[in-house]
DNA sequence: GCCTAACGTTGCGTGACCAC
DNA sequence: GTGGTCACGCAACGTTAGGC
């Protein structure tokens, strides 16, 4: 089968009934996401999603698997509610999730909303109750355990190449921005905030910096404290009550998977750059290589991109991406389920 | 009211490329 | 050489929700 490219929009129901067993989607996050205006329905790139929707509930032999990933808050939105309604109406049993990197051990922050349906080949609303819920927690695939310890940055930064000085941030982007709060990671920090599209170049407002010296090199720790001059801050997804589907979340249920400044609450501080002697000429910052992205997003060792795309390519493709192990893990947890189903109706059928 | 985060957005300048 | 088109990069700016 040959990838295709164009508008879903003009397909009918039955160019998708019976195709697929696995529908994997990704939608434009824009309508949904509170870097947007967040139109929800209304925004032209959620007609997509909305017209499966509708597909979905006309098709006489839909996918056994549904899957899909998109930005926290889609959970509230019409979008989803229409995409809820429309796996009902086809039985589905629904697991939805809203999970982040850092509870497989990563050291990065990538809050995200991810739904796992899941329709047995019995079309009784018995076999396939249609129930939902909603976890913060990563599920156990098959008895296995999930890593407990977080990874360090250091695991994931490149130490050698003069690359790595053209990754260091121009100080004045410290003296224009006296008072903003960076999210500075050294060698051993275990937690950095969400790498966005417009990394590398909205002056280290789109995702963590890394403390290093003049050639770029990773430092292991923070520098003295006269170099800093606030070093507590708001972790990028602060707290709160979350109302899901008319059901209040605790606090601190949401908390321990979205605030992970409390792991490491050094991080968060502005950068001052005004003593210029010889200590603060060794402490610099730059910016997280293209390679450092991609391995903190999961990506092989062996991947790389075509060269004739540009670094800030790059930064924009990888800061739009997926974490690569949490929809593994998440896939391979749905597929798991979706084997014991197949189990269950063979012996039922036997 | 101010500050901050965020798979932002928009407008403008620049350079490459092509046709004339 | 000139003018038009296009892609790209940069910088400034907008939007919304939530914390303090």
């Amino acid at each position: 089968m040959q990838p295709q490219q164009g508008l879903i929009e003009p397909l009918s129901a039955s160019e998708f009934d019976g195709r697929a067993d696995v529908w994997l989607m990704s939608p434009p996050c824009q309508p949904y996401t509170r870097g947007g205006k967040q139109l929800d329905a209304e925004d032209t790139r959620a007609a997509g999603l909305l017209h499966l929707c509708d597909i979905i509930k006309e098709l006489a032999h839909p996918p056994r698997l549904l899957f899909l990933e998109n930005v926290r808050c889609f959970e509230k939105s019409q979008s989803h509610k229409r995409l809820m309604d429309a796996l009902h109406s086809q039985h589905y049993a629904i697991e939805q999730f809203i999970v982040t990197p850092s509870q497989l051990g990563i050291p990065n922050t990538r809050v995200r909303y991810y739904c796992i349906a899941i329709r047995s080949r019995d079309l009784t609303p018995e076999a396939s109750p249609g129930v939902e819920s909603m976890a913060f927690e990563m599920p156990a695939v098959d008895g296995r355990e999930i890593p407990a310890d977080m990874g360090r940055v250091g695991d994931y930064v490149e130490r050698k190449g003069r690359h790595l000085a053209d990754l260091l941030i121009d100080r004045n982007v410290f003296t224009k921005n006296e008072t903003f709060l960076f999210d500075v990671a050294c060698e051993d920090t275990r937690a950095t905030t969400t790498f966005t599209k417009g990394y590398g170049r909205n002056e280290g407002r789109a995702g963590p910096i890394l403390l290093c010296d003049r050639q770029g090199r990773p430092l292991p720790s923070y520098p003295p404290a006269q170099q800093t001059i606030q070093v507590n801050g708001p972790s990028v997804d602060s707290p709160e009550d979350c109302r899901i589907d008319g059901t209040l979340v605790s606090m601190e249920t949401y908390r321990h998977v979205i605030d992970t400044h409390v792991l490491d609450t050094r991080r968060f501080r502005c950068v001052c750059v005004s003593c210029d002697d010889e200590a603060a000429e060794c402490v610099r910052y730059r910016y997280f290589s293209p390679r450092e992205m991609l391995r903190v997003h999961g990506f092989p060792e062996k991947f790389a991109f075509p060269a004739c795309v540009t670094t800030r390519q790059q930064y924009g493709l990888i800061g739009n991406s997926i974490s690569i192990p949490v929809v593994a893990h998440l896939l391979q947890y749905a597929l798991h389920k979706c084997m014991l189903l197949m189990d269950g109706e063979g012996r039922a059928g036997s």
